[in-house]
DNA sequence: CTGCCACTGTGGTCTAACCACACTGTAATC
DNA sequence: GATTACAGTGTGGTTAGACCACAGTGGCAG
């Protein structure tokens, strides 16, 4: 076994064990270096093996912003691994969008009705009416997506929808030149987003799921992803 | 920008631009690190994020497992990630059996009757009939259920599948030990099983699925993972 | 009281050396 | 001539030690 990997070990006991939890700091690397015996290399590729997981967040200098922190941050994580094996033609861009329609179609018609997540993809709706330009709104659809899908309270489905989110957002800024009149889908996707919300809001979850499948769909498909096509 | 992340910038774009296949292999780490300007150190930590991705390999000495090179192996990288947030209490075991639940069904009622795969699936079952002890049973259990999901023809769900088991892996052996009468259980779950490959080559889907979800759950709520309850 | 500044501890980076490993080519041996 | 032994080469794995930038802390001078 590497010496990195007996690091790894050692860590997952202690966040297994209770000793070290979420928002609680990691000893020093100089110091858990000696703790365990090993170079302070090792100790840190051990904690960029876990940034990357986002389940720490380092920070130099001093403070709270300062030190290896533990964090919760599956989404970001899991989503920088789906889009480097995109990268890799390993992972189609199509299935990425199938999986995307099967997790929130499936969020969609279990959102709780009155949680906060709701009332939040309501705002966001509100602002992206008046988003100023594409990128805005492109960063706004993403939240309200995402809000959506935690309003089913599946903390996994909601992590697995980011991160599905985040491997082809570059697409998705790309995609939008393919488009022949980006007000009129703009206006488009406005109304889809409120019929969506009203019908989880109605808890008319079988019609939300439709409008769900049938928005991203339809997105990707007037954006030139087709089924059998991998773009990049 | 950190200096390793500007290497996993530049592997990636390589990749992104063919010019890093699967199969293929990275520059030596001293040949990186010289030719980026960077010092191994910095080139060593971007390989090994990329390691724990599931992107890369690295083997030492010469020949065909030495260096570093491309593999494509989401599904225990996205595993080892979901493991990790279990530990930190962030993500309920029950999520994840619930989010099982939605992917396997959902490729059983899609699952394309004729390929590979399904065949695979076959063989396990027989295997598995001749298991010797639990952990061979649970072992060939996992392939089998890989399989299953990769019938459906979608890299994305396949992956996500194979990571979630493998992320409670270690609670499916030691729930075993809840189970009242393990070979009772065990003729029942190789009949379900059978039940399901029956139901998939019949191309009855929607039967399928629901083989599949109760299968799932019921061995979990069996074993005492109830929808609350968050063991470890 | 105010503002400056050295101090301290954090992660970030680099250099240079050594190790274990596995293949390769050559040379000694039978 | 075939076989065996072994030094050579290049790979990742690991370590020690140094220096940097950063951000709070606390004392000191004004």
């Amino acid at each position: 076994m590497r010496t990195h990997e007996l690091v790894l070990q050692w860590i997952e006991k202690q966040l297994s064990d209770g000793d070290l939890a979420l928002g609680g700091r990691l000893p020093g690397e100089r110091a858990m270096a000696e703790q365990l015996k090993v170079s302070r290399t090792s100790v840190r590729e051990a904690v960029r093996i876990l940034e990357a997981m986002g389940v720490v967040r380092a920070g130099v200098g001093s403070g709270k912003d300062a030190g290896t922190v533990v964090i919760a941050e599956p989404g970001s994580a899991l989503g920088s691994t789906l889009r480097l094996h995109v990268a890799t033609r390993h992972l189609p861009v199509a299935d990425i969008v199938e999986t995307r329609v099967l997790l929130e179609s499936w969020a969609a018609e279990r959102a709780h009705v009155g949680v906060p997540a709701l009332e939040e993809a309501a705002e966001l709706l509100d602002q992206m009416d008046a988003a100023p330009d594409i990128d805005t709104f492109l960063a706004l659809d993403a939240r309200f997506h995402v809000a959506l899908a935690q309003a089913a309270g599946n903390s996994v489905v909601s992590a697995m929808m980011a991160s599905l989110r985040g491997a082809i957002e570059n697409y998705a800024g790309e995609l939008t030149g393919n488009l022949p009149d980006w007000d009129t889908t703009c206006a488009r996707l406005r109304a889809e987003h409120r019929a969506i919300l009203t019908a989880v809001n109605n808890n008319d979850g079988g019609k939300a799921a439709e409008l769900v499948a049938a928005h991203i769909q339809g997105f990707y498909k007037e954006a030139g992803v087709g089924s059998d096509h991998s773009p990049n």
